[in-house]
DNA sequence: ATTAATTTTTAGCTTAGTCTAAATTTTAAT
DNA sequence: ATTAAAATTTAGACTAAGCTAAAAATTAAT
């Protein structure tokens, strides 16, 4: 079968909206490919057709079997990318998105599972979200906002809800990156902001920061 | 301007045959690019309207300025990509064609730039085609096909008139590839073919390879 | 239980890119 | 110089992907 760009991006637009929510409605896909409701109708019914999506008139739709694999193929795709241009050309973790929007509909398996070899089998991209593995298997982590993490529980950063080239420069500012270790001091109720332990230093952290860092840690 | 996909295969189409004649007409556009003869003539209106093609009806176009210029950038984000592909990935060299075929047209000026540095800015790609740099500036070698070359005279292959998996094997059970040193020992005048010396080892190559490989030598 | 607001779908248009078949122009052959 | 063949363009149609405006269904509010 043979599936195209368009497509594609609404697989992948679907998938990731059902993240949250088991059914997904045309709004919220055509929100997020900057297209109009009634477009999303249309392709809906293609997708449809090609068996890829379950979709019932006005009661929203999910991805079926077939069309979760190929979402899944079109992330990993996306991920592998990402993880390219950051580890092997130094781009920005705010620039690569965007040219990887268009390299994940570059579909030879041959290419991808030798992208993957080459970069060593990397299970998370730059922004700490999991790459699906060749089979389409996808390691889900028990991840938690630091906003919700625990008074001095030592934690480790693990991935970020924002992938500005605000929210990065801020981070970088201060000192906090995938994979840094760290704990909470203080939260504090006017504001919701919070202060964390990093290496020596405390940093504080805006509550609307804190939203977007998500932590994992032990037991 | 934007340009899509599609009018950038004719873009680069047009340049490569322009190698061969200035003027180029719309059934050798159609061939390569498998479409019918009036499909590219509607696009050679587009093309020309967009000031991408000298283009007068029945007499065949030519690329304007600025349509050698992007298609060049074309041809750089292809043969990068390939070069990518063989030294990187090690994928074949008979492989790497068709998947360059959709990387060349993710356009992002500074993805190629970064990658071009990556690589440690390569002047020819695996088949010997030489690559355009960052400005559009494009080296032409003084090469001659090894069925021409003078007897005794030693020379280096610097690239191949054809890049089939056939071609490839080929070559690679004679031990040749680009950059590979050889002399003409014999050349036969009833089939055409040739015998060199590669190393210390004489092959013979037929006059249908001979056509295929080129090389280039000193003084 | 009606009415109002929101969401979704349908109907009808538009553009890009392709095609076939017919008309036209150019080139080649008598 | 005519005629035949080949190349090119035009005309008209199709599909994919999008849009706007109107209709229909669902959900929320009185
Ligand atoms: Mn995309
Ligand atoms: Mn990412
Ligand atoms: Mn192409
Ligand atoms: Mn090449």
């Amino acid at each position: 079968m043979n599936i195209s760009n368009s497509e594609e991006n609404y697989l992948k637009t679907i998938f990731h909206l059902q993240a949250d929510t088991e059914k997904v409605n045309t709004n919220a896909v055509a929100e997020k490919l900057n297209t109009r409701p009634a477009s999303v109708t249309d392709m809906m019914k293609k997708l449809s057709a090609k068996k890829l999506l379950d979709y019932q008139p006005y009661k929203g739709f999910s991805l079926s079997g077939e069309g979760r694999k190929i979402a899944l193929g079109i992330v990993r795709r996306h991920r592998l990318w990402e993880y390219f241009l950051v580890e092997k050309l130094h781009l920005g973790w705010d620039e690569v998105h965007e040219i990887a929007e268009e390299l994940e509909h570059v579909s030879s398996k041959r290419l991808i599972d030798k992208l993957d070899e080459y970069l060593g089998f990397p299970k998370f991209d730059p922004h700490g979200d999991p790459i699906p593995d060749s089979k389409g298997k996808l390691r889900r982590s028990n991840e938690i906002l630091l906003l919700q993490l625990p008074l001095h529980q030592r934690a480790e950063v693990c991935r970020v809800g924002n992938q500005s080239a605000e929210m990065l420069e801020l981070l970088q500012h201060k000192n906090i990156r995938i994979g840094t270790k760290l704990e909470v001091k203080n939260n504090f109720h006017f504001d919701g902001s919070i202060e964390v332990k990093v290496k020596n230093t405390t940093v504080s952290i805006s509550e609307q920061l804190a939203k977007n860092i998500f932590v994992t840690y032990e037991s």
